[in-house]
DNA sequence: ACAAAACAGGATAATTTTATCTTAATTTAA
DNA sequence: TTAAATTAAGATAAAATTATCCTGTTTTGT
C-alpha cells in the first residue's frame, strides 16, 4: 500500500505526537528504537517531514523532534503520505495508464475510484492526535 | 497500488480474454504492442500466469496465449493479483507490523481494514470477462 | 527432415527503493 | 570556550523491482 519510507514516517509522526502531547521532545534514536526502524533511514524521512513542516526538528543537545501542541490535532495522515509518497496512490490510474479519465477510462476505472476515494477520505480525515492517544493509552501499538 | 508487473499482468489477461472471446489466440508481441508494455518483461509475467493456470500458453508457430472460452467468466482480478503480487495488499498490516491483529492492532488497523476489505471484494468479484467486453466494445481502454 | 515462428528459462543490466556511513552544522551545559 | 549530543546533508552501498538479452525447446508447414 505505502512505501516503507511512508510506513516509517507515519509511525514516527504518531510517536512524536504521543510524546508532544506529554510535552516531551524525542530524539531520532528514541524514535527508531520505539518504532523498530533503521535509524539512518528514519533520519532521512524525518528530514522530509521537517522540511514539509509536519514535524519540528531541533538540533543540538536535548534536541530531537516534536510537534507544536496546538497543531497536533490538525495533522492528518494525508499530510504525511503526501510529503513522502505523493498523491499517486489516490490520483493515478490503477492500471498505470497515463491519460486515464472519465471520458476515456481503463477497464477498472469506476471500481477503483471507489476504493481510492475511500482511502483518500480515510487519510484526509484521520488525525494524528487520535492515533497518538490510542498508542498512549495502550490500545494500539507501533511495534509488534 | 499494484506493482508494474501486476499492472501488465492484468492488462495482458484482459486483452487475451477479449481475443479468446472471439476465438483468437494472440502472440506475446501482439499483447505487448496492444497494452504498451515491454515485451521481454511481459513474457516473464505471462510465464507466471501460465504456470498458475490463469492463461494457457501454446508454443510453436501460430502459438501464443489464450483462455479457455468457458473459463473466462470464472477468472477474477484476484486470481491475477494473487499470482503476481501475492495477497499482501489485502492481508498485511498497513503500517508493516508483523504481528498486527484485532487483539494487538496498529493505530490504523480498523480504518484500513475497511479499505482493504473493499479492495479485496472488488478484486474477488470483478471478473475478467466483463472487463474484456468493455474493452471489446470500445467503452474502456488498455493503452492511452 | 528442416526452417521458421513462437514461448521458456537463465543470465545480465538498469533503475528505484531501502539502508548505511561519514562529515558538517547547531545547540547546550559545564 | 570547549566538549558532547544531536540533526542535516551528501556519498555510498545493498536489495528489490523492472527490463533486456541470449539460448533452448516446442510446434507447424513445407
Amino acid at each position: 500500500m505505502f512505501s516503507k519510507a511512508c510506513e516509517y514516517g507515519i509511525k514516527a509522526t504518531i510517536y512524536i505526537a504521543a510524546n508532544s502531547i506529554d510535552g516531551k521532545r524525542i530524539s531520532l534514536k528514541g524514535i527508531a528504537k520505539h518504532i523498530d526502524s533503521p535509524e539512518a533511514f528514519t533520519a532521512k524521512i524525518l528530514q522530509i517531514l521537517a522540511r514539509e513542516r509536519v514535524v519540528n526538528s531541533v538540533r543540538g543537545i536535548n534536541g530531537g523532534f516534536e510537534i507544536d501542541k496546538h497543531r497536533i490535532q490538525d495533522i492528518v495522515l494525508a499530510d504525511i503520505v503526501n510529503a513522502i509518497d505523493g498523491d499517486a496512490i489516490y490520483k493515478n490510474c490503477g492500471l498505470g495508464l497515463k491519460e486515464c479519465s472519465e471520458a476515456r477510462p481503463c477497464p477498472v476505472h469506476d471500481k477503483f475510484k471507489i476504493v481510492r476515494n475511500n482511502l483518500k477520505s480515510l487519510l484526509e480525515t484521520t488525525n494524528v492526535k487520535s492515533l497518538a492517544m490510542e498508542v498512549d493509552s495502550g490500545l494500539a501499538f507501533l511495534k509488534l
